[in-house]
DNA sequence: GAGGAGTTTCCTGTTT
DNA sequence: CAAACAGGAAACTCCT
């Protein structure tokens, strides 16, 4: 029953994340929290950025309870705890709550589970410290003090738009939705956040996603004005996503093709963002078969995502391939991931046996003797 | 910093 | 015709 609550629990939150059209996009965040507008709208909004977990954004006083659960199940996945053995109702919380939870209300509630949140909670708050959040707020006003054109690439917005944001959180939402839904949301948000690859990797922690999502927000502006993003200048973002739209919507702009391979990602000058330290890498997760195996070992995680087609042989099928794909990319922290890239990949096993060939059959694969993990009935359990 | 693994991105062509 | 499949090529991130 209790049995692995926590990570239905877990899985719904990040289902949450992924199905962002279903997620209450409406559902009041809660706001209490003395946050001036422009701080509300954007830690309004960078909790689903990207799968970056909003945990690791924000300061544990800011989390939802989502962030909450987040960061439990971050523990467990590192400590291999026994998820069955929580309670569920100890972890939904919200961050406030969390921060007020002493030594001992932690390790009551979560057992020996409880030490290692308790000094996870300890660092996180001395890492953030109070005044983080007025910093990073403080960053950002500069940010567009310093380079109002951000936004005011069509000559209007202003800063005052960012906390509309909050007013109108469908479209807070809208920029979560799966890519696939938004291509012109995206593809117009790059020239300015995004170089058209992953935003913000020249951003510091606590800023690239929200930065990336201040400049979601005011996007739309440049669908009609990218053009005038200046050609000359050599760091000119030029997206890939962009461009595709570009081509797609302005025949004249039709280059001539492009070269093969991965384009260069644009690279920041260091002056571009100041002191802003560029991003550590973030740790390498599980591979992609892996994340596939999880999905098909968890079926009821992850539901009508993918199936087997026969498990003891390790045959399974993609039900929803885009979504999949959404969900890897989440992971990865890369919106812009397709079924199409993300076959590419599972293709790339063949070669090394992770994966084998199902001839004649669509969107179904079967691992191979180099894969491991998926032939015991763990699934469900 | 180099080099390798594991993707990611894009492309062209083929098959279903 | 669209979607999926195949696989080459090159870029990229992360790790050792």
């Amino acid at each position: 029953m209790a049995s692995c609550d926590l990570s239905s629990v877990l899985t719904d939150a990040n289902w949450a994340m992924y199905q962002t059209t279903d997620i209450d996009p409406l559902q009041p965040p809660s706001l209490n929290e003395p946050l001036q507008p422009l701080t509300t709208s954007l830690f309004t909004l960078m909790p689903s950025a990207h799968e970056q977990p909003g945990w690791r954004l924000l300061p544990p006083q800011y989390w939802t309870k989502q962030n909450t659960m987040e960061w439990i199940s971050h523990h467990v996945d590192e400590t291999h705890f026994d998820a069955c053995t929580l309670n569920m109702s100890s972890c939904s919380m919200d961050g406030v709550t969390l921060c007020q939870m002493s030594h001992q209300a932690l390790v009551s509630a979560f057992g020996s589970l409880g030490e290692r949140l308790f000094h996870s909670l300890l660092e996180l708050k001395a890492k953030y410290g109070a005044s983080d959040m007025t910093m990073t707020c403080d960053f950002l006003n500069n940010l567009l003090d310093e380079y109002p054109e951000i936004l005011n690439v069509s000559g209007g917005e202003s800063i005052y738009d960012l906390s509309i944001v909050n007013e109108h959180q469908e479209s807070a939402y809208d920029i979560d939705g799966p890519v696939q839904d938004r291509p012109k949301t995206m593809g117009d948000m790059t020239p300015v956040s995004d170089n058209g690859y992953e935003s913000g990797s020249t951003l510091p922690d606590s800023l690239d996603s929200s930065n990336a999502r201040i400049c979601l927000k005011i996007t739309p502006v440049y669908s009609d004005s990218g053009s005038d993003s200046d050609p000359d200048t050599p760091d000119t973002p030029c997206p890939r996503t962009a461009s595709g739209t570009f081509r797609a919507e302005r025949g004249e702009l039709k280059p001539s093709k492009r070269g093969r391979g991965r384009p260069r990602k644009q690279s920041h000058s260091s002056e571009d963002y100041g002191q802003i330290k560029r991003r550590k890498h973030a740790p390498r997760g599980t591979h992609l078969w892996e994340f596939i195996r999880d999905i098909l070992i968890h079926p009821e995680q992850n539901p009508g995502l993918m199936k087997w087609e026969d498990h003891q042989q390790g045959v399974f099928k993609f039900l929803k391939s885009e979504a999949v794909a959404q969900l890897w990319g989440q992971k990865k922290r890369n919106s812009s991931m397709t079924y199409e890239k993300l076959s590419r990949a599972m293709r790339y096993y063949y070669k090394r046996e992770i994966l084998e060939r199902v001839d004649g059959r669509r969107l179904v694969y079967k691992f191979g003797k180099n894969s491991s993990g998926w032939q015991h009935g763990e699934a469900g359990l």
